[in-house]
DNA sequence: CTGAAAGCGCTTACAG
DNA sequence: CTGAAAGCGCTTACAG
């Protein structure tokens, strides 16, 4: 063996092609071709020759050629509305995560638009890499994304809690965040409260109001027979928590506020604490998501737990699926919600 | 016209290529890849039979098989220890966001060791891709990954502040922490602080702590005159900061605490918060980034505010120039960081 | 200004 | 078990 081959390289010559193998090892490039696929049908001793000779040259097959010649890819593009908001960026963590363990290349494309023709260009973009899509689709252009994607592209979607059973073979995956807001708000109307406000987070439905999120919230506030009201418009951060604080911190009627997500509730606990209302004294206060600031606030923050990063696992691992067997798998909810009771959540008082 | 090629199509029949739209226009392929190259010496009436044809058959080039061709594809894999801490995810954001504008895809991969195997395998599969890398590289697997790069390889990296000079046509952008770091500092001991205690983030050096934002902190104290406490191992996150805080909240001779990032503060603030030491009334804390949850906390943080996003596309930008021109580039900093007073900080009292 | 030929580095049938 | 041929969809010289 000589140790000329150093894998990577000095830049200078270019790298090594299958039929450089090919004539190293005394074989024909189809050969070495179907060493590196496991293609049963080689001679061990022909084997060994190939491989010493991939090794001594520091081949590495072209994932260029290879998708060319294959007609797809082994990468994934995600399809998000962003790449920075906890939940997103969690389920970007748990895609890349699984999609390396696979040697999968994973690619982003932040979708921040629902018009029509920059949809169909991204979807278009992504379709160009040959490889599988993965959209969040948690709000407009996420839907749009997959309301407009041709019918064989290799394609999962995190979607909201379906609001009914989703056709069969829809790839899709989600958390029950329908269940978990069901969950919190019956937390705080156990702890006294006559009814709890809402905070929303944008929503993808042209009713608004955060959609599962804020189904479940009013689910169980009905079923105790509480008052609904209206909810808050917020949106993804603090600033507007901020905002929905210092209109709710005026209503001297308001003891429970749940937030769409915690990044809200930071905004609104600085709201409260400027408008001198006590949290929980006068006010209980929960999130959503225990993003990783929730535990460390003053109150700490009651919120549900959501892995996102298992959903973004779970896309990938849908996918793999999808783009080895090319079978249609059914939708389904991955990892259960869990509220984590904290600080900022107590027995109404007065 | 006819309407036939609906774009994105029904995902039954392939992709027209170019020879499709060649037959379509009555040219050979080869025009028409002069034309969608935008090549001067092609007549305008056949560019508009060709142009007519590829809207009419919803052409799209292959990416790939552009890259097989060229030996190069329009694409940058970011080589990143992690995509969710503040810096880093608007990092990111930035790349995607100029990468978008300019139509190049953009990967993503996770780099979170530093054994020469793992970084030698990241940087292969990124070369891989025939496209562009850039490397964030505040720690170790990047710092690795940056001195195993082949030297032929296209490649940006953003760096801490170098401590010399870095050699030309290093293709390098920072943003000045070590300043940053000073002007804290000398903020810190102008409110009469006898010194300023630190928590430092993990380092790219063997010496540890927090290389340029420490060397900032150190330098700013010296010039001062004031004693310089060892600093406190910390980490990335709130939960680094709640246990480096509850070892000064014991400390009496702490009144002023500089953390590395604002996600530590946040952490330590809970620390303090617990021990009954009055924020800023006690101490004063600092944060690095200005990172979102910032200016919600109460006591709203006193930060530097760092424009990784700007960074991120300045990365970008600075690869983008070198795919094109292949000239080397000199290395820079960009975005000046900027203080930003607020409630965790004040005069030292008693 | 335009076309015929060869090639990028692989894979996929087809022979043997 | 192994090789010769054709092809994936482009681009790059080379002719004309």
């Amino acid at each position: 063996m000589s140790v000329s081959g150093h894998a990577g390289g000095t830049g200078g010559r270019r790298a090594a092609s299958i039929r450089d193998v090919a004539s190293a090892a005394g074989v024909s490039h189809q050969t070495v071709s179907r060493v590196i696929n496991g293609h049963p049908s080689v001679r061990a001793s022909t084997r060994a020759r190939v491989e010493a000779a991939i090794a001594d040259l520091g081949f590495r097959r072209s994932a260029t050629a290879h998708a060319l010649a294959r007609g797809r890819s082994e990468s994934v593009t995600v399809l998000t509305p962003n790449t920075v908001h906890h939940g997103y960026a969690a389920a970007l963590q748990g895609i890349e995560e699984a999609a390396r363990a696979a040697s999968y290349m994973v690619g982003i494309s932040v979708l921040d638009s629902d018009r029509e023709p920059v949809v169909r260009e991204a979807l278009a973009r992504a379709a160009g890499t040959g490889g599988g899509v993965i959209v969040i689709a948690y709000d407009r252009p996420g839907v749009r994304a997959l309301e407009l994607a041709p019918a064989g592209m290799p394609l999962v979607a995190a979607v909201e809690t379906p609001a009914e059973p989703p056709p069969a073979g829809s790839p899709w995956v989600w958390t029950d965040d329908r269940e978990a807001a069901r969950e919190v708000t019956r937390h705080l109307l156990g702890l006294g409260h006559r009814t709890v406000h809402y905070v929303a987070i944008p929503s993808t439905t042209r009713t608004g109001g955060g959609a599962q999120r804020a189904a479940g919230w009013r689910a169980a506030l009905t079923a105790a027979g509480a008052p609904v009201p209206e909810p808050v418009a917020g949106g993804w951060g603090p600033a507007e928590g901020y905002t929905a604080g210092r209109e709710l911190a005026r209503d001297p009627a308001v003891t429970a506020v749940l937030c769409g997500n915690d990044a809200l509730a930071l905004g609104l606990l600085r709201a409260f604490a400027e408008a001198g209302r006590d949290v929980p004294g006068e006010v209980s206060v929960a999130g959503f998501d225990d993003a990783p600031h929730a535990a460390f606030l003053t109150p700490s923050l009651t919120t549900v737990r959501l892995d996102f990063a298992g959903l973004g696992r779970a896309c990938f691992a849908l996918l793999h699926g999808l783009l080895q067997q090319g079978e249609p798998v059914a939708p389904h909810p991955v990892a259960a919600p869990r509220l984590i009771l904290r600080e900022s959540t107590g027995p109404r008082r007065g």
